[in-house]
RNA sequence: AGCGGGGUAGGGGAAUGGCACCCCGAGUGGCUCAUAACCACUAGGUACAGGUUCGAAUCCUGUCCCCGCUACCA
């Protein structure tokens, strides 16, 4: 039996609620997996929130709250996505659950044992102006390069991880192609190139109060990175699963800017754990508003919430991917969403839908209609997997995909303007509206556009057998 | 200042060496099955200046402009 697909995002932090950006990675994900479905796999989708570190402590002491409390509030509005939006998750995991932090001290454990993490004096300059450490190379005459000022030496004792020694391992994974798309993959290959030196995976208590303890050293935190990569593991463990049976990954999705830990850390603890290494890091881009980075002082943060009230979960899902370029940075503006869902959604496939579903039920009352297309979406089923290999997810490209799904619908159009079906009237018999439902290539369209649309296709599909029109997406 | 990403019709987005494509908008005509929709035709474009090449939006050099990295933030 070969293993279930495993399609990972990466895990949400909690110091901030979830915006447009966490809904694209997460809608994703999601398509990939109902595209494998289709395809007959067996898909298992893990996604989850990151709840440890000093920002949320800070977020949490400014609200009022518990920090664990302040976690469990925003990990829900995360988890709540997958009803609005339909993503199909399998587990959510989240980085405070007993299991998560139990197995993180195992694989802490496991790691000393080898002898690959080592108590070392940490001697580094220290920007307050930044608050973090600084290189040699990140200074100027002892002058931090942003702030213009004297950093302060600091120094503190940590355990550090000896990632020096799986560069070469790592470099043959990332050298096979794991990461995609091209620019990421060349900005990571030469940074592990340039050298991998060994890193700080805790902290001093007293500097970070909230996260996990090193369990022989209990003033020691483990650093928050360094045990957010073993949710992906972790997760597994919690939905009840063998890892051994789901692990490596096979599509890890994640953002531009978190790409350092995923390829180039991960990896190496997955070697160091003895486990293997994900097949493919999908890296996607940012999104701006207005052509300005989304931030909470500029108050042009785009929420989820906002979409689903203006467009609902389907068209939204279209749209994201339709309008935004997924592994580039894009820009995000209403105006564009509002014209794209009423040029392609409403005009296109909304009313392609009601226009051929219209004229197949006026010819319904001499010719048998549904059986005609019954036939045809027998037809469909055989070629099943040949239009699924055809398909741009089979590359992870998600733009293309619509594109050549929005090229069927204008051909359909075109085909029924011509052609001209509503002056059939007695010359019509089986063969022309054979002709008239591959023309609209409906089932076609449904089939291709499942995993972006699941309910539209279930609702398309269903005005196929009634033959009553409803519209699919109103103009705005 | 430095580093990185960009500049494609009126607006927004594709195309990475080979007839520049899509959505919105403008004009003219067609159609009436359909969600004032749909179809055809028309106008309009690769920031600027050089270079490489049979051929450049795409590669190279220079100029101008925009955005990100410096406050929350994927």
């Amino acid at each position: 039996m070969s293993k279930p697909i495993l399609i990972t995002t990466s895990i949400a932090y909690v110091n901030a609620q979830p915006h447009v950006g966490h809904l694209l990675e997460l809608l994703s994900a999601d398509i990939l997996k109902r595209f494998y479905r289709a395809k007959g796999e067996e898909v298992f989708f893990l996604t989850g929130t990151d709840e440890h570190g000093v920002k949320v402590a800070e977020a949490a002491k400014v609200a009022s709250v518990s920090s664990q409390e302040f976690a469990d509030q925003n990990s829900r509005k995360f988890a709540q996505l997958k009803a609005d939006f339909s993503i199909d998750y399998d587990y959510f995991v989240r980085t405070t659950a007993p299991g998560h932090v139990e197995f993180v001290q195992e694989c802490w454990q496991g790691l000393k044992d080898k002898n690959l993490l080592e108590k070392r004096t940490y001697k580094a300059k220290y920007c307050s102006g930044c608050e973090a450490f600084k290189t040699e190379s990140e200074l100027e005459n002892g002058r931090c390069l942003i702030h213009h000022i004297v950093v302060s030496e600091v120094e503190e004792e940590n355990y550090f991880f000896k990632l020096s020694q799986f560069q070469d391992q790592v470099l043959a994974w990332l050298k096979a192609g794991s990461v995609y798309p091209a620019g990421p993959h060349q900005e990571i290959t030469s940074f592990v190139e340039a050298g991998l030196t060994d890193i700080s995976v805790s902290r001093p208590k007293s500097k970070v109060p909230w996260g996990i303890e090193v369990k022989d050293d209990p003033d020691q935190i483990i650093y928050v990175w360094f045990e957010a990569l073993l949710n992906y593991l972790s997760g597994l463990k919690l939905a009840g699963k063998e890892i051994n049976n789901y692990w490596p990954a096979d599509v890890q999705i994640i953002g531009k800017d978190i790409l350092r830990f995923h390829a180039a850390i991960w990896p190496a603890i997955l070697i160091a754990l003895d486990l293997p290494l994900p097949k493919k890091i999908l890296v996607h881009g940012f999104i701006n508003v207005d052509g300005k980075k989304m931030s909470k002082s500029l108050g042009n943060v785009v929420g989820p919430d906002q979409l689903l009230e203006r467009y609902g979960s389907e068209a939204t899902r279209y749209l994201l991917f339709r309008q935004l370029s997924f592994y580039d940075d894009s820009n995000f503006v209403w105006s564009d969403f509002d014209a794209l869902y009423n040029g392609e959604l409403a005009n296109g496939l909304g009313n392609l839908v009601a226009r051929t579903v219209s004229l197949l039920a006026k010819f319904q009352e001499k010719i048998d209609v549904r059986k005609l297309l019954g036939q045809s979406q027998q037809e469909l089923e055989a070629n099943k997997q040949e239009i699924l290999q055809e398909s741009g997810l089979e590359t992870f490209d998600f733009a293309s995909e619509l594109e050549v799904i929005n090229g069927l619908i204008k051909k359909a159009d075109l085909w029924i303007t011509e052609n001209q079906p509503w002056t059939w009237g007695k010359e019509a018999d089986e063969t022309k509206i054979k002709e008239l439902i591959e023309a609209s290539n409906l089932c076609r369209i449904a089939w291709c556009l499942s995993p972006f649309l699941p309910d539209t296709v279930k609702s398309l599909k269903n005005q196929l057998t009634t033959l009553e029109s409803k519209p699919l997406f109103p103009r705005l």
